[in-house]
RNA sequence: CGCGGGAUGGAGCAGUUCGGUAGCUCGUCGGGCUCAUAACCCGAAGGUCGUAGGUUCAAAUCCUACUCCCGCAACCA
């Protein structure tokens, strides 16, 4: 049996239109599924949508409908733009699903029956007409950042969990697993900040608003929302408290939880507290990825700045806007989109080295050799250079793979590209073609090259994924194999223009309308 | 002194572990070629490697101080 991979990402929160910094999640894990798959794992790739919680509820107070209704109509968008993203995953799962609520209320009383639930009180600084709980840091001015008012030190019922019970234990976890925080950097982070000065207990259980799963003992109180969010990893794969599925001894625990930085404490934290608790194992990596910006800024809707995936499709194409951000966005620091990097992106590595080879080449094996091109095999000294990248890239390409550096996994097979358009130049065809004793050797030519198209065609289709179908079917070949094969027999191509080169300012202005 | 990350030609990055000609992709300029989507190939210009000191025959790379940017700083998802 193949091994399994079960990989996520974060659920998405149903508060709003998702725009291209939070699709770009999507993106990257979809592309780490699909180099899965191809690997011959077998995969499991989970997302879908967060549903419950305080400023859901407040959403849909101010569009006069209903909660439900509400996360109804927004999980509905944001499956239609991860469609649109042409993304790969096995389940879109909801929290409002009545089969999650209904586990997630069996965790709980599991965990409070074990004694790592207790009831206790909440202490905070209360702002009583706004009806909300603020931290100090919150404040402006000891004072309520939403009106400006006083606040006032109240107490609540409350549910906690012993988050302190696990603090050793996840200390020397973390510690001995390296490979379970990435990229380090957050490791330390949450180590240093938060774990090391102490864990408090959470606060899992919320009085001050409905939307949420009730606490099955205590109705009046509903479960917080991340106790309810990050159990989605499971309750849809089959856990149960009571005894889960054989799906669910398969799948689990996770290989890859694939997470924006910003919430790598919730999942490095509690996550694996509450896993403990249920006795269940850790995922094997959280992976918290950068953010992409706009000219360098974050997107927000105050700021008018957004950027929709959609509508980049719309304007690029979905494997243009695939390209960019799985190429561009580094590991380290944040990743920047604008109109300009990304035409600039899709015309020099789609429109020019990609799809202007595969354009001349198809071209020139038509019209010298009527579309028929067999490996004639006159070899020369210059093909052994390209033949050995074609080779070398699978093993290239999956070991940036592995450290999930799919921006450097793209470069190795551009570089092929790169080298095969060299490699025209300097084999002339268009000489060799004027000479008819050298017709041999201009076919092996054009075969070299139709075969370092057709293996970069089958390395890029996780990530580009309909060009990578578009040139297996220009080249008319259903040759799989990944390395460079020396008896095919290619005919009946056609050439057609992969990506058309985009006139930057033209664009621009239809852009700005 | 809260913790951590970063600062390398116009842009984005690699190189820093174990010091020894500063590399890649893109952009700009010049040339070549003509199979191709003004494409492709070659070449050039452009960097005191954040600042100031120090160690060394030699530092982007080691040490010290400093400046700037960014993330995190817990019950907000």
């Amino acid at each position: 049996m193949n091994k399994k991979y079960y990989i996520t990402t974060a659920i998405a929160y149903t508060s709003g239109k998702p725009h291209i910094g939070n699709t770009y999640e999507i993106v990257l894990a979809d592309a780490i599924a699909r180099y899965k798959r191809m690997k011959g794992y077998d995969v499991y790739f989970q997302t879908g949508t967060d549903e419950h919680g305080e400023k859901i509820e407040l959403k849909a107070k101010e569009k006069g409908v209903t909660p439900k209704e509400f996360v109804d109509d927004i999980s509905t968008e944001i499956k239609r733009i991860w469609d649109i993203m042409n993304t790969s995953y096995d389940k879109f799962v909801r929290t409002t699903d009545p089969n999650h609520e209904r586990i997630v209320q069996k965790i709980f009383d599991k965990m409070y029956d074990k004694g790592d639930i207790y009831k206790g009180e909440y202490k905070g600084l209360y702002c009583t007409p706004c009806e909300s709980f603020w931290t100090q840091s919150q404040l402006v001015d000891g004072k309520c950042p939403d009106c400006g008012r006083e606040v006032e030190e109240k107490k609540e019922e409350a549910y906690f969990f012993k988050l302190s019970k696990y603090q050793d234990r996840l200390i020397k976890y973390i510690e001995s697993h390296p490979e379970f925080i990435k990229p380090e950097s957050r490791k330390n982070e949450m180590l240093n900040n938060f774990i090391k000065p102490g864990l408090q207990d959470l606060c899992v259980s919320r009085t001050s608003f409905d939307w949420g799963i009730p606490v099955d003992i205590d109705k009046k109180h509903v479960v917080y929302v991340w106790l309810d969010a990050l159990t989605n990893y499971i309750t849809n794969i089959g856990y149960d408290p009571d005894g889960s599925s054989e799906e669910f001894k398969y799948w689990w625990p996770a290989d890859l939880h694939l997470i924006g930085k910003d919430i790598i404490r919730f999942h490095t934290i509690y996550w694996p507290c509450f896993l403990w608790s249920l006795d269940l194992e850790l995922p094997k990596q959280v992976f918290g990825h950068p953010w992409l910006l706009t000219n360098s800024d974050k997107m927000s809707k105050s700021k008018g700045n957004t950027i929709y995936a959609d509508d980049l499709v719309n304007l690029f194409g979905v494997d243009a806007v695939r390209y960019y951000v799985l190429h561009e966005i580094p590991f380290a620091n944040d990743g920047n989109l604008t109109y300009d990097l990304l035409i600039e992106r899709t015309n020099t590595d789609l429109a020019n080295t990609l799809g202007n080879l595969v354009n001349r080449t198809i071209t020139m094996a038509n019209k010298y050799f009527d579309g028929v091109v067999t490996n004639t095999k006159v070899k020369e000294e210059v093909d052994n250079g390209l033949i050995n990248m074609i080779n070398n890239l699978d093993s290239k390409v999956e070991e940036k793979m592995d450290k999930l550096e799919i921006g450097f996994a793209l470069d190795e097979i551009f570089d092929v590209l790169r080298r095969s358009n060299k490699y025209i130049d300097e084999t002339t065809p268009w000489q060799l073609a004027k000479d008819e004793g050298k017709k041999d050797r201009l076919q092996t030519v054009l075969y070299n090259l139709l075969e370092s198209i057709r293996v970069c065609a089958y390395f890029l289709r996780p990530f580009l994924t309909k060009t990578s179908e578009e040139i297996f079917k220009q080249l008319n070949t259903k040759d799989e194999t990944n390395v460079f094969n020396h008896n095919n027999v290619y005919s009946n191509m056609k050439p057609e223009v992969l990506f058309q080169r985009i006139d930057k300012d033209k664009k621009l202005k239809e852009i700005i309308h």
